[in-house]
DNA sequence: ATTACTATAGTGCGAGTAA
DNA sequence: TTTACTCGCACTATAGTAA
């Protein structure tokens, strides 16, 4: 949904779109949107085409109501905002199993990290991840999971090779009719935007759950 | 500020931005608003023309910091999401003093207004309203109100007028260094955008406070 | 009063590219 | 790899106006 779009959807909510219809004019929109009366009538049309409103014109101007979608739009931006002032406790995010390339395993298992694993979530964390690819549209929330910091898991040296910093965030993993209460999701402190998240956990979830490649799962992330 | 502005510089935020400077690249930010390279890097620098970032270009991208600006934005945005989506219980809002009509304190006088009054308030009303002008930002906030439906007075018929209907809200009143903890919005249920809030009290705050028009006040509106 | 069409003006986008 | 310039074109906004 582009800016401008998501601005119009705005003002309609908070005239009280989002719980039932409201009347508003192309003028009054435009002047709160600072664009002309032409512009806002496009607008409005466009949010219609959209399928973000219902629109039925009226006695001086039209009565508007926001649609499922539209809802759905502006609660995604809501979530975002509260990710960014620290107001959620908890994220949900949603994404399908990827065959992992072994690598997690082999990092994770490390003695240096497992010590601190031990330590931090009290169980001993099976030595392989579960990764779980999200959508594009999850994005921000894990980067936000990234940027509210979790428990710090510190680097060391072994081998001659250097193993860096990383974050964990308690969750809990959902899917294939299965609740995993103990799980964690594990990231590289330094890493950039990467839509695949991987998971630690006691148990060799893929065995215990029976899941394959493509199955969706839900993780509840505590921030 | 532009929407796609506000998206740009809300990427930004979920990245941390709010609480530290983060590292991006024009790139990453083009992925994630879904425009080109170069447009990502034009927003970034309108971003920190407008004040609203600080910039510094760093070894494969930007190291960018929200400024004080930005953030408020930001928090302007966020405070309209939780209106909408009635996640707050009071609001604050500010305007100042402009000399009232003498139509309010005739409405509010009708007993059959007082009587209810009274009866929701537990206490009686000065016979005049305490009228502020609020500034064009504060209009979402007022129609916010609005939307949250207050506690509703009856309207009713008096010497063949027709008195309607009408929302109050219990509020405060702040200004002049002074407090009124008794005191309440009211608002005609079926009015249009207006930047005036008409406020009711025991007291004859214009007086008590010693206030003339111009003056700023702040009101705390309970939802 | 409205909405919203058409025509034009203008802004903003992205391709190409330099540094 | 970056950032960010110029330039041409396309999209988008507004003016004028009808319904």
């Amino acid at each position: 949904m582009k800016p401008s779009l998501l601005s119009a959807l705005k003002f309609i909510a908070l005239q009280g779109g989002t719980r039932h219809s409201v009347h508003i004019s192309s003028t009054a929109l435009a002047e709160m949107l600072d664009i002309s009366q032409q512009s806002a009538s496009r607008k409005l049309i466009e949010l219609e085409n959209s399928n973000y409103i219902d629109r039925k014109l009226a006695q001086g101007g039209q009565i508007v109501g926001i649609k499922s979608s539209g809802i759905t739009a502006l609660k995604k931006e809501f979530t975002e905002y509260q990710l960014i002032f620290g107001n959620l406790d908890k994220v949900k995010i949603n994404g399908i199993l990827e065959k992992g390339l072994g690598e997690g395993g082999y990092y994770i298992s490390k003695e240096g990290y497992m010590k601190q694993f031990k330590k931090i979530l009290s169980w001993t964390p099976y030595k392989g991840t579960f990764n779980i690819r999200l959508d594009e549209s999850q994005v921000p929330k894990i980067e936000a999971i990234k940027a509210a910091e979790g428990i710090l898991i510190e680097g060391f040296e072994q081998e001659g090779r250097s193993f860096g910093k990383a974050w964990i965030f308690k969750c809990t993993l959902k899917g294939n009719g299965n609740l995993i209460e103990k799980a964690a999701i594990i990231a590289p402190k330094r890493t950039h935007y990467k839509n695949v998240v991987e998971l630690i956990s006691p148990h060799f979830i893929r065995e215990k759950l029976n899941a394959t490649d493509g199955d969706s799962f839900e993780v509840d992330v505590e921030l």
